[in-house]
RNA sequence: GCGAAAGUGGCGGAAUUGGCAGACGCGCCAGACUUAGGAUCUGGUACCGAAAGGUGUGGGGGUUCGAGUCCCCCCUUUCGCACCA
């Protein structure tokens, strides 16, 4: 140990010495207990950001505290590194996409070791590389095998300019991102893969994942997936015997129903309109609906425009005969692409019907009070009224609605639908929001779509034993057209593992979502050359104890990955529903934005980042983790603060002074100690260290960092208050600064690693923190309880004195003890005392008049 | 527009869940050591007040012996959804 702290110095050392010793490699192991920690695995843009030091700091924080109390760990990365970033620098710079990947790969590499954060390197894996794709191009052939895999013609954003396909994100606004030109539909043929077939336990499983996954992840889950109970209903076409199928989550509304209505793009329209005089008026009129929707995809919500078909369906529990319009807020997507108008009873259709002045008929009355509460037979409600200024979507009595009059909402929703369906024209359904997840993308830089296309035969599989399909070295990346894997000859031509005749290769590589759906799996089992991983193996590690990484991913990845499990599970490879046990997600890093107030997440085109490198050099790595960890609750945003990294340094150099003026007296044994003879400090000393063991820790299992962090200060304040000279310390004083300065420096060490393990050794320890019994400090409660109490006095609530008392006092004796203290002696004098609260432990409140 | 969450010193944030508001840190102030201090150490630091004392957790009301915490209304901010029938 150097007299002085210089943490470059420090982590060198302890990096070199970690990796010597392969100290945070693991293998399966049932003599300890198992611990997944896991941090979203980043995409190698480059360099390494604030937003990834503080993700990776709190998942080594965790891996540490772990370790330290003795399971085994399993903390491994990898490289999200297929993507749109490399095929870019491609097209811009000329460079090799793979060879552009693997520099910027090696560079994070660095940076991460410098940081030191805890990995376990031998399992680093790497998306694009062909022994992890291979595995993504089988598990694609097994969903094909199953039918979860399927191509079908869908809708892509096309810039005709740049005559390339954009991702939504990229045709924001109905523009392209790069040259503004107005972005189009295509239709193309796409791959999709069948996650709606998995809908229901998307929803469901959200039972066994609710109590470790922040409740707005799972709201945003719950919305994504969408479900929705209701029921399908056939209104019959008059003078036909069509019938057309609306879903409705509001059949108890169904007498209020004056008009049925079709999507623009319903596929019942072409048929009905046969000969119609309206035909090429309403044919037109989808036209302009479909163009809108093309172009104003994401945007604004459009005015309501509708169209009278002139056609009549049946209410088939009125008998009525209402008008058939075609509009623009139908969507063809969600349920059956038709519904029934109720305006009394939804806005939508309240505001449709106001505009082509459809009649408004209201069929559900507010439930009053006495109703609630009695039996609701009958209710009188304003026949045909059509006064109603908004719509009423409550629940409440139905009125106008014949037999079914007088019924709860709730009751008549049940026997309605069984109505319907016991008479043959509807049924109960349910219907979800999510769609299934196109995965095809015109892409280089993607593991490619294992498919072959033969003249002969058709579309043919690429059979296991020939993956992986490896992508070549390069193509031609000019940005523009299709997929440039459909420029690459050599790639394209192959033979076809049918018939052997000439055939194409697919073109289209996958999304990147795919890759990174299972690769928490592959690291339990990186270098699998037969299979994407063993599955005894995997049964050692997963699920996930805790994954942490932003809440940007809270729908997409979560969702994909969610799916991607139970596939798995379907194929018999894993055992259990949900991936994951416990997710964070932690807060953005934020920083201020130049000449302004505003604090903004930190990015390159703001100019407000800071370089991870440039904050190691200065102050650290041990530093910069310890500030990132305490300046803010981990899942809050975190402003930078240059001065608070500052005080970061500050603690830790106090730290490390104090151990070194210890380190000689504390290596050395601690001579004859008389535990039951220590003094008042020391025994006050004591019950801090272990007050604190008993907050940091259990702070630690709940990610509290900030508070550990906060508690830890405290010891180290208090023992600095100790104070006591080492060359003269007895031995129960050195006892008692060795039991809190060992476990001051181990508690550390999850913030603060390299300077712990240099604290650690010396202060004698040798072979490192991980070289011998777990050294994390278990909290004594005798020890940690107080010899005596503080408890206030109030009166009438107000704080007016205290009372030092020993824990064992009777409630009759504090009562009286208040009563009895001179300030408050005075101030009840000539009152007359209500009332006395006393909590036993915590207060006395005297109440006067 | 709808929905959810959150509002505590100059700042980030604490508060054993209804019991001493402001732990810990940053910043600031004063002092010490220094040729020097943007180093280090010591002390102070919610607000008003000279003090006694009073006031304070976005605003207003309520429940309670007692409210940052529970209930009602309002305001603000952030996030999510945005025609999903």
């Amino acid at each position: 140990m150097d007299e002085k702290y210089f943490p470059e110095q420090i982590e060198r050392k302890w990096q070199q010495r970690w990796n010597e010793m392969k100290a945070f490699e693991v293998s399966p192991d049932d003599s300890r207990p198992k611990f997944y920690a896991l941090e979203m695995l980043p995409y190698p843009s480059g360099f390494l950001h604030m937003g990834h030091v503080r993700n990776y700091s709190i998942g080594d924080a965790l891996a540490w505290f772990k370790r330290l109390q003795g399971f085994n760990v399993l903390h491994p990365i990898g490289w999200d590194s297929f993507g749109q970033p490399a095929e870019q620098a491609a097209i811009k710079r000329g460079v090799n996409p793979r060879d552009w990947t693997e520099h910027n790969i090696a560079h994070m590499r660095g940076q991460l070791q410098r940081l030191g954060i805890s990995y376990d390197w031998s399992r680093e894996i790497a998306a694009h590389r062909p022994d992890y794709y291979k595995w993504d191009q089988w598990f694609f052939l097994k969903m094909l095998e199953r039918g979860l895999a399927y191509k079908k013609v869908s809708q892509v954003n096309w810039c005709p300019k740049e005559q390339t396909v954009l991702s939504n994100e990229q045709s924001s606004g109905g523009i392209c991102w790069r040259c503004g030109t107005t972005v189009e539909k295509r239709d193309l043929e796409q791959w999709f893969l069948k996650i709606t077939n998995y809908a229901e336990q998307l929803v469901a499983d959200i039972d066994e994942i609710e109590a470790g996954w922040p409740e707005k992840v799972l709201k945003r889950q719950r919305d994504w997936v969408g479900r929705s109970e209701g029921a399908y209903i056939d209104f019959a076409i008059k003078d036909s015997d069509k019938k057309i199928r609306v879903f409705t989550t509001r059949i108890d509304t169904i007498f209020g129903a004056t008009a049925v209505v079709l999507s623009a793009e319903h596929p019942l329209l072409t048929e009905l309109l046969q000969g119609s005089a309206l035909k090429s008026d309403i044919e037109s009129f989808a036209t302009k609906v479909k163009s809108q929707r093309a172009t104003h995809g994401d945007a604004d919500e459009e005015e309501k425009e509708g169209l009278n078909t002139g056609i009549l369906a049946i209410n088939p529990f009125s008998g009525e005969a209402v008008p058939v319009w075609v509009a623009n807020y139908v969507l063809i997507e969600y349920g059956t692409g038709a519904v029934m108008s109720v305006p009394a009873h939804d806005e939508r259709d309240f505001e449709f019907a106001q505009k082509y002045s459809l009649p408004i008929r209201q069929v559900i009355a507010p439930v009053t009070h006495s109703q609630a509460k009695a039996e609701p037979t009958s209710v009188t409600g304003t026949d045909q009224s059509t006064d109603m200024r908004i719509a009423f979507t409550d629940y409440g009595v139905l009125i106008n609605s014949g037999e079914w009059g007088g019924k709860l909402s709730e009751v008549a929703i049940e026997e309605m639908s069984a109505f319907a369906e016991k008479n043959g024209f509807g049924e109960g359904a349910v219907t979800y929001r999510i769609r299934d997840w196109g995965v095809s993308r015109q892409r280089f830089w993607g593991a490619p779509v294992p498919v072959i296309y033969c003249d002969k035969c058709g579309m043919v599989p690429v059979p296991y034993e020939q993956l992986p399909v490896v992508l070549p070295q390069t193509a031609d990346f000019t940005g523009t057209g299709e997929s440039p894997l459909a420029g690459v000859a050599e790639f394209v031509n192959t033979e076809c593992p049918n018939c052997h005749g000439p055939a194409r290769r697919e073109t289209d590589t996958m999304d990147t979502f795919v890759d990174s759906s299972w690769y928490f799996f592959r690291y339990c089992d990186p270098r699998n050359p037969s299979a994407p991983f063993d599955p005894a193996i995997i049964r050692q590690w997963t699920p996930v104890n805790q994954y942490i990484g932003g809440d940007s991913h809270a729908v997409m990845h979560l969702i994909y990955t969610r799916f991607w499990t139970k596939f798995m599970r379907d194929l018999g490879l894993v055992s259990f529903d949900e991936p994951v046990k416990r997710l964070l997600t932690q807060g953005m890093v934020t920083n201020k934005v130049e000449g302004t107030e505003e604090w903004k997440a930190m990015s390159k085109s703001l100019g407000n980042g800071v370089d991870p490198d440039e904050m190691i050099a200065a102050f650290g790595a041990d530093a910069t983790r310890l500030f990132v960890l305490f300046a803010a609750p981990v899942e809050n945003e975190l402003r930078w603060s240059e001065s608070g990294i500052e005080g970061a340094v500050r603690f830790l150099r106090r730290v490390y002074t104090m151990v070194w003026r210890w380190q000689n007296r504390l290596s050395a044994p601690d001579g004859d100690v008389r535990v039951d003879e220590i003094s008042t400090e020391g025994r006050a000393l004591r019950r801090k260290t272990h007050q604190t063991i008993a907050k940091v820790t259990s702070g630690f299992e709940q990610l509290h960092l900030n508070t550990g962090v906060a508690a830890l200060m405290e010891l180290f304040n208090q023992l600095s208050d100790f104070d006591v000279p080492p060359a003269t310390a007895s031995p129960n004083e050195v006892f008692v600064v060795r039991e809190a300065l060992e476990a001051l420096v181990v508690m550390l060490a999850p913030l603060a690693p390299h300077a712990a393990e240099e604290m650690w050794e010396g202060l004698g320890h040798s072979g490192g923190l991980l070289g011998g019994e777990p050294p994390w400090p278990v909290a004594d409660s005798e020890l940690a309880r107080s010899e005596e109490l503080e408890i206030p006095i109030q009166v009438n609530g107000k704080l007016r004195s205290r009372l030092i008392t020993s824990p064992e006092v009777s409630e009759e004796e504090l009562k009286t003890a208040a009563l009895a203290d001179e300030r408050i002696r005075s101030l009840i004098w000539g009152h007359e005392v209500v009332k006395v609260v006393v909590v036993p432990r915590r207060l006395v409140n005297i109440v006067i008049k």
